[in-house]
DNA sequence: AAAGCGGGGGG
DNA sequence: CCCCCAGCTTT
């Protein structure tokens, strides 16, 4: 059997025809994100980095929080590492927020606070990858260059039907390819309309698993919708098993003093109580962030797969259950218990001796998470069962 | 080239 | 419940 085309031709007529009729779509479809209305390259920027990997719904809101929180390259220069993470708390893959306080240091020190404008500076910026980088120069700049990401892979692999695995290697080269030849040449389209017109297509239309062909602008155009293999491609890649792990999380409220009795107990009932958390070491999964002490249930004889199997604090459970959740990580899904503890004793405030800044664990008033740097699980369960006035509490 | 890194919305 | 997302970095 012949290697599939990975390599279609594709004469400068119809690459401009493909480039009106797309961006000419886009013009009356575009959604109206909260990032499409600005043109600050460093706003531009926060969404493109919290974007990586996570989906347009759910950025949403955290682009708008972290731009009241952070205004400005400089005001993003200025923070700490630790609020930085807690303005991402919930969003996930950390070294992306590490990452983007980094280059924002590197910006306002080596940049004269000016964001760089060509692929070779932005690419030497910790964070930027060649999407990010083809994406603020076209979007923020307006410059001819090109991205690719799932959206565009997608895109490109039905309309010249290119026969490869989704994020497959000579798909994603022959999809570069098409891109630049594209970016190079866009006739009197606008490098930013050419390329979010493409991931537009993707995200709204030419979906993974429902494409909607008819609505579509490049329908009589597309070779998979010809061949009618539109959703064959681009060919599923195989994917890890997902591996089941259950944590026990300890919720251990601080002992209430005599005089904290005075006011009434409606207030300051369990929910006000402080709360026991426990600081991951540095580096690693979620490295430095705040967490619910936790650890995972083993199987006799199996390995731990996430955390530890033992308590890194002196804890003793109480009886009971305060209720489940669950939750994932990358592949592993998770069911997490929740269970009142008490501490054995008071352990030393940093055991190690060695770590600098805070110590490993602390006591936090539950109405201090959106200050701190949790876990999305740890953030989740203090919400759900003691923060929120909705906890089951009768 | 492959794996690690979080989390959740939508089919 | 499964899939995969406006990816980057390290091995």
């Amino acid at each position: 059997m012949a290697a599939p085309n990975l390599n279609p031709t594709l004469s400068a007529a119809r690459r401009r025809r493909l480039v009106q009729r797309l961006v000419g779509w886009y013009r009356g479809a575009a959604r109206d994100l909260p990032w499409r209305r600005s043109r600050d390259p460093y706003a531009i920027w926060i969404s493109e980095a919290m974007l990586q990997q996570t989906r347009v719904e759910t950025v949403g809101d955290f682009w708008v929080r972290f731009l009241e929180r952070f205004p400005s390259v400089e005001a993003l220069a200025a923070a700490s590492e630790e609020d930085v993470l807690a303005a991402w708390s919930g969003l996930g893959y950390y070294r992306r927020a590490r990452a983007l306080h980094a280059a924002a240091r590197r910006i306002a020190s080596d940049h004269a606070g000016e964001f760089p404008r060509t692929r070779g500076e932005l690419l030497a910026l910790p964070g930027i990858g060649r999407y990010t980088a083809g994406a603020l120069l076209s979007i923020a700049f307006d410059q001819p260059e090109p991205l690719v990401d799932g959206n565009v892979e997608r895109v490109f692999a039905r309309l010249f039907e290119l026969d490869a695995a989704a994020g497959s290697p000579e798909l994603v080269r022959s999809a570069w390819a098409l891109a630049e030849r594209f970016a190079s040449d866009l006739g009197q389209a606008r490098p930013r309309d050419w390329n979010q017109a493409l991931m537009e297509l993707g995200a709204t239309l030419c979906t993974p698993r429902a494409p909607r062909c008819p609505e579509c602008p490049l329908v009589r155009s597309c070779a998979a919708r010809r061949s009618g293999r539109a959703l064959e491609l681009p060919r599923p890649k195989r994917r890890p098993e997902p591996l089941d792990v259950r944590l026990e999380l300890a919720l251990v409220r601080e002992t209430v003093r005599d005089e904290a009795r005075e006011t009434p107990a409606r207030e300051t009932g369990p929910a006000r109580a402080r709360v026991l958390l426990e600081r991951r070491p540095p580096g690693g999964l979620m490295g430095g962030m705040w967490q619910l002490p936790t650890r995972e249930c083993v199987e006799p004889g199996a390995e731990p797969r996430l955390f530890a199997p033992g308590w890194a604090l002196p804890l003793a459970l109480v009886e009971g259950e305060l209720g489940t959740l669950s939750h994932s990580i990358t592949r592993h899904r998770i069911r997490a218990h929740l269970r009142s503890a008490r501490l054995e004793r008071t352990p030393p405030p940093n055991p190690e001796g060695a770590g600098s800044g805070p110590g490993p664990w602390a006591w936090f008033a539950p109405e201090a998470a959106s200050t701190l740097a949790l876990t999305g699980l740890t953030k989740k369960a203090l919400t759900r069962f003691v923060h929120a006035r909705k906890a089951p509490v009768r």
